[in-house]
DNA sequence: TTAATTTGTTTTTCGTCATTACAAATAACC
DNA sequence: GGTTATTTGTAATGACGAAAAACAAATTAA
C-alpha cells in the first residue's frame, strides 16, 4: 500500500515481541536481498549482522512464502564450497499499479524485483465523465493485466490506483478531490466491479516522487518533487519515506503565494504558483490553444525558438524557483526533482529555476544541480504504485501468504 | 541530546535481537509511567500489553538504574490487593539545559519527571564577545547548577545547549554561524574548561519548538514553530520529532522571500521575512530605537495604542502570514506556534496573521486558532534543552549506568 | 589424494517473554 | 471476627527465537 509515512497515529509505543522479532528480521534478510543482488546465505549474514543458522532459517520461511528463489549458482572462483544464490523471485508476488489520467487510464504490473512485467494504457478523454465509468473502464484494464501477470506466473499481491487529486489520510481509501477529473468525494471501493481487486488510491504527485527515489536508489534522500499534469502536484520525500502531514496535503504547492499581489487565482486567493506555471497559464501566456498534447505542442514550440513560449516557459520557471526557494528554507531537502510535464520541458525551466534559486537561497549551501530533472517522466505514477505493493512486501514480508503448491 | 529525528542515516536496517526486545520494552514500561502518572506494576501491564511477570521484571532493572521508585501508595479504594505506586524518580537523573542569548546566559536542571529544579539566569551583553570567554562563563554557570541538583540527589546524565544559531547535522557538535553573537564555526567541546561537561549544542528554535511539544502534551503533533530573537528562527516538529532536514537548516524562516521584488536583504536576496517581521525591520518601522528590552518597548507602546507601532506590527504579521501560508502549504501542519518575542507580542500579530492565512489557504481546511502563541514564551528553549535529555533517558533507559549505591 | 577453506545445517545454549500457579493484602459479606 | 472474593506481585515452568558450537558437504590448492 502506498500508505507508508502516515502519520504514526497513537504514540504508545508498543512492546517488543518475538514475533515482531522475527517479523523485523526476515525484512532485514530480504532488504538484504533486494539492496545487494544475488547473495548466498552466508554474504546474507555478512551484510546484515546475522548467524548464518538464523539467516538459514529465515530463507526457508521466504522461500516457502514464495518470495526468495535459489537460482543459478555462478562459479565464485574461490576456494571453499560455494554458495547457493539467492534472488528476488521473478515468478511470486507482484505488484499491481492502476491510474487514471484526464487524458489516458494505464495499468502496470511489477514483479518482486521491481521490473516491470506487465504494460498497459489507453488513451480517454476522462474529465468530466461519471466517475463510476471511468473507475470501471479502470478496473477492466487492471483485470486484464492481472491476467497477463498470471500467465507470467505473478500472483499480484496488492493493488494501487494514482489519481490526480487529494487523497487525505483520514478517513482512508477516498478521492476527496479530483478537480482536473471533476470528482469530489469519490470512493474507488463503492464503484470497484469486483471486491477482492479495490486499489487503494494515492495521489499521483506522491506516487511519482516514490518511483523516482526507487528508481534512483538513493534510499535515504530527502527531497520536494514538483509535477505538473493540468494542475500543479507536488510530494515530499524524507528519509525515503512520502510524508503525507498532518492531513494528507503536504506538499501541494500549486497554490503557494509567489507573488502575495498578484493575479487573482481561481481557489480565491492572489498570485498562486497555478497561476504563473500553471498548464493553462503557460499556454495562455505562450499564445497557443488547449488542444490535443499541449506538452508536446510547447516543447516543440520552444524547441523551434517560439519567442512567446520561451518567455512564458521562463516566467513559470522564475516562478517555480521562487516556490521552491521557499521549500529549501523550510525543509532543507537534498534535492529537488521536476516530474510529470516539468520533466519533458525541463530543458527550458531549468535555467531560471536554477538562477532563481541561486539568488535567493543565500545563507545555505545550495548547488544548481541539486534541482534535477525526473529520470521516469509521466511514467513515474503508474510505476510508483506498482512499487508500492513490492517494497511493502519487501519492508514486511512476513504478512505474504504461505504458498499453497 | 537534542539529535532526535536527524536524518536516519544507513538505511540498511539493523536486524533485531532479544536485547534489543528488552531495551524496548524498558521504554515502553517507563514511557507508560511517564505519560499515565504513578501506576502499578499491573497497570502499567494492562496500558502495556505486556504480562505482570515482565512488567515486575523490569521495573526492577529501572528501580537498579534509578529511574523509577516506588511512591506512597495512595488507597484505591477498591477491592483486593493495593498494587504499589511507581513513579519516575525525582531524585535520580536529571537534564541539565544551557542557554546563550544575545543578551544573557541562563541555566536548567530537570528531574525525570520534567520539573525544573534549578534556575539560574543572568544578564551578559554576549554579542561580539570571544566565544571562549562566552562559553567559559557559561560552563561556570551550568557547574553551578549541577552542584546546586547534586544537593537535591539529581545526577545529571546528559546536558544540551541553546545558541540562536545554525547548529548543522554533520559535522556534529559545531554551532557553524550565529550571527547575532558573530559566532562562526565555534566548537564548545574545544573551549569548554571541563571536558567531562561538554554540552551539546543545538539551535534555540528548534529546542523552544521541543518544549512546546512536551510542555502541551499533545505527543505526536505535526507543528511550524516561528520565534523571533534577533533572528528569526523556525522549527518544524513531525510527529513529535525534531526534524532536522537533509543538512540541519529545515525550518529556517527568516529568509523566506514574502515580497520577491521587495526591500534588499542583508542575505543579498530582495523581500524576504526578515526585512518585514524581524525585530530590527519593527523597531524601524515604528520608529523606535534599539536599546534595553526592545521586545518589551514594543507590547508597551502597542499596549498604549501607539499608530506607528501599531503600524509596524501589522505589517509584520501579515509578513508571516505570507510566509506561514507557504509553510502549511507544504508541512500541511496541525498547527503554528509563535515562540520566543513573538508570544509576547500575540496580541498584535495574531490578528493579521490569521487574517492573512484565511484569505490565502483556501484549497484544504484550515482554521484560525490553530495558530497559537507559545506557552512558554523566552523559558522555551533553556527548557528544552534540559527536557532534551530527559525525553532521551525515557525514550531508551537502558543507557543509564546502573547506580552504584 | 590430501589439506585448507568456505558453506549450510544440526545441536546445544541462552535470553526473553508468556503461561500457570501461588502467596500476600485488601474489601465485602455473613 | 472470620470467611470469601478479588486483586497484586512473584515464582516456576514452558515456548520461541537467536547465538554459539559442532559438523557435514563442496569446492580449490597443493
Amino acid at each position: 500500500m502506498a500508505g507508508n509515512g502516515r502519520a504514526s497515529g497513537g504514540v504508545e509505543a508498543v512492546p517488543a515481541s518475538q514475533q515482531g522479532m522475527r517479523r523485523q528480521n526476515l525484512a532485514v534478510v530480504i532488504g538484504a536481498v533486494a539492496a545487494h543482488g544475488p547473495l548466498s546465505r552466508a554474504d546474507v549474514a555478512g551484510h546484515t549482522g546475522l548467524t548464518r543458522p538464523a539467516v538459514s532459517s529465515m530463507v526457508d520461511e521466504l522461500i516457502g512464502r514464495g518470495a526468495l528463489t535459489e537460482t543459478e549458482t555462478a562459479p565464485s572462483g574461490r576456494v571453499g564450497r560455494p554458495g547457493r544464490a539467492l534472488a528476488l523471485n521473478d515468478r511470486g508476488p507482484a505488484g499491481l499499479g492502476l491510474e487514471i489520467g484526464v487524458t489516458h487510464l494505464a495499468a502496470c504490473v511489477v514483479d518482486l524485483r521491481g521490473e516491470p512485467r506487465v504494460w498497459r494504457r489507453v488513451e480517454r478523454a476522462n474529465a468530466g465523465r461519471p466517475a463510476g465509468q471511468v473507475l470501471a473502464e479502470a478496473a477492466a484494464l487492471g483485470a486484464e493485466a492481472e491476467a497477463e501477470a498470471d500467465a507470467l506466473g505473478l500472483r499480484v499481491a496488492g493493488r494501487v490506483l494514482a489519481v490526480p487529486g487529494v487523497v487525505p489520510n483520514e478517513p482512508s481509501g477516498l478521492v476527496a478531490n479530483a478537480p482536473n477529473l471533476g470528482w469530489q468525494a469519490v470512493r474507488p471501493a463503492d464503484h470497484w466491479p469486483d471486491p477482492d481487486t479495490v486499489p487503494e488510491p494515492e495521489n499521483e504527485a506522491n506516487l511519482g516522487a516514490l518511483a523516482e527515489q526507487w528508481h534512483q536508489g538513493h534510499p535515504a534522500e530527502t527531497f520536494v518533487h514538483v509535477s505538473a499534469e493540468a494542475g500543479i502536484g507536488g510530494a515530499l520525500v524524507v528519509g525515503g519515506q512520502l510524508f503525507r502531514g498532518a492531513r494528507g496535503f503536504a506538499g501541494e504547492l500549486g497554490h503557494l503565494p509567489v507573488h502575495p499581489e498578484g493575479a487573482p487565482c481561481a481557489c480565491g486567493a492572489r498570485g498562486c504558483l497555478e497561476q504563473y506555471a500553471g498548464e493553462a497559464a503557460v499556454l495562455r501566456e505562450a499564445g497557443l490553444a488547449h488542444v490535443g498534447d499541449p506538452v508536446a505542442l510547447l516543447a516543440e514550440r520552444a524547441g523551434a525558438g517560439d519567442e512567446a513560449t520561451l518567455r512564458a516557459l521562463d516566467r513559470a520557471g522564475r516562478a517555480l524557483g521562487l516556490a521552491l526557494t521557499s521549500a529549501v528554507n523550510l525543509i532543507d531537502p537534498d534535492g529537488l526533482v521536476l516530474g510529470g510535464a516539468y520533466a519533458e520541458l525541463a530543458d527550458w525551466l531549468l535555467p531560471s529555476i536554477r538562477a532563481e534559486l541561486a539568488a535567493r537561497i543565500t545563507v545555505r549551501p545550495w548547488a544548481p544541480e541539486a534541482v534535477r530533472p525526473s529520470a521516469l517522466g509521466r511514467r513515474g505514477p503508474v510505476l510508483g504504485a506498482a512499487w508500492s505493493t513490492v517494497r511493502q512486501i519487501i519492508a514486511d514480508p512476513s504478512r505474504l501468504q504461505a504458498l499453497a503448491r
